[in-house]
DNA sequence: CAAGGCGTTCAATTTGAATTGAACACAAGG
DNA sequence: CCTTGTGTTCAATTCAAATTGAACGCCTTG
C-alpha cells in the first residue's frame, strides 16, 4: 500500500531534495497530504484534535487520545493509545482519566480482559459544557472573592466619610465589573444556556 | 505610609524568618495580604486580571495591561505601563495593539502630548465577544476544512460502491461531527447569543 | 539635517505547562 | 509468597508560547 501522512521537503547534502513521509499524529509541517484509506481519515482527525486542544490550551494529547477513541469502533485500551499516539503510558493515563471527568469517554469492561477500556460518548454538547464549566470554575472563584473583598473595603471607606473623587471613580469601576459578572452568573445558570448546549 | 503587597515569609541565615513584602504584581506567593489604600485594589485587580488571562492561555501581561488601563483616571501612555507593571515595552505594544483589536481598551489623543494614550473601555460584553470569536475562528477553521474534505473523501468511496461495515462507521462518526458544528455554527451565529452578550 | 523621542519588530531568552518515564501500588494467578 | 500485568504518581525533562530587549524606522523639533 502506498505510504500515508504528511509529505515534507527535506534538504538533503548532495542538494537534492528528497520527500519524507510523517505519521498524521507529528506536529503538521505544513506540506501535502496524501488520503489512501480509512485509517488515514482517523489520523488526520487525530492530528486537527491535538491542534484543536493544544490552542485551546489543554495540551495535545487529550485532543489526540478523544479523537482516537471516537474513531475507533472497539473500546481502547491505554495500550492502544500508547502505541497508536506514540505517547507516554502516565500522559495517557491522567488525560484519560480528565476526558472521563468531562463525559467525553466512558469506561467499559470486557470479561476475560484485566485491561480498563475505554468508548467515546457522541454528546458534544454536553462535553464542551462540562470542559467549559470546569475552565470558568478555575478562573473566576479567585477574581470573584476580590471582588466582594473590595466591595466591603470600599463600603468602609465610604462610612468613614471620606470619598474623595479617586474613590468614587474607583467605587464605579468596580461596580461596572459587578453588574457584568452579575450577568455573565445570570446567564450561565439560565435554562436558555442550558437548553443551548443539550 | 505602611508597605502594601504580598507578605512572603523569607528565611534567612540566621535561622530567623522575615517577612518580605512583594508589588501586588508579582506572581502571587500565597501570603497574607494588606490593603490601605485606593491604589492596593487597582494593583489586587491588576494581580487576578493577569492570572485570568494567563489561566485562558493569553499571557499575564495582556490582562494586567487592560486592569491598570482600566483602574486609571487619565489615560495611559506605554511608558506608563511598562513602569507600573514592570514589564518591557515591546510588549506593552504589542498587547495594547491586541486590546484595541478587541476593542477593550481605545486610542486616545491629548495635546501637546507626542505619546499615545489609552482608555480602556467598558463594555465587557462586546469585549469577550471578539475575544471569543478571535479565539474561535482561529482554532475551528483548519478543523472545518478537514470535515468537508472526509466528507467528499467519503462520498466518492460510496460511489465506488465499497462500503463495509468500517466505512459506515467511519462515515456516521464524521456525520455526527458535521452535526454538531452545524449546530454550533448556527447557535454562534443566531441573534440570540448576539444579544446575550450585548 | 542632525538629534532625540517614540512605537514597532523579531530573534533570543525565559517561563510555565505539558509530557515523560522510572518507581510505586495493587490485584490476580500460579 | 513470588511473579506478572495493570494503572497511578510525581519529580525531571521537554516543549511551546510568552516575554524581553536591542535594533530599527518614523516623526518631530530645534
Amino acid at each position: 500500500m502506498a505510504p500515508t501522512g504528511w509529505i515534507r521537503l527535506v534538504a538533503t547534502r548532495t542538494g537534492r531534495d528528497r520527500d519524507e513521509v510523517c505519521p498524521f499524529h507529528t506536529p503538521h509541517p505544513d506540506g501535502v497530504f496524501l488520503m489512501n484509506d480509512a485509517t488515514d481519515i482517523r489520523e488526520r482527525f487525530v492530528a486537527a484534535a491535538g491542534e484543536f486542544t493544544q490552542a485551546l490550551g489543554y495540551g495535545r494529547n487529550i485532543g489526540q487520545i478523544f479523537a482516537h477513541i471516537y474513531f475507533s469502533r472497539d473500546p481502547q485500551s491505554l495500550d492502544n493509545l500508547t502505541e497508536s499516539l506514540g505517547i507516554s503510558k502516565g500522559s495517557a493515563s491522567m488525560s484519560v482519566r480528565q476526558l472521563e471527568q468531562w463525559g467525553a469517554v466512558k469506561h467499559v469492561w470486557i470479561k476475560g480482559e484485566r485491561k480498563d477500556f475505554y468508548e467515546a460518548c457522541e454528546d458534544f454538547g454536553r462535553i464542551m459544557r462540562k470542559a467549559l464549566i470546569d475552565l470558568v470554575g478555575r478562573t473566576t472563584e479567585s477574581a470573584d472573592s476580590l471582588l466582594t473583598e473590595s466591595e466591603t473595603w470600599l463600603a468602609t471607606k465610604k462610612k468613614n466619610g471620606r470619598t474623595p473623587a479617586d474613590m468614587d471613580f474607583l467605587a464605579d469601576r468596580v461596580k461596572k465589573i459587578r453588574e457584568f459578572r452579575n450577568r455573565a452568573h445570570y446567564l450561565w445558570n439560565s435554562p436558555l444556556i442550558r437548553v443551548l448546549f443539550k
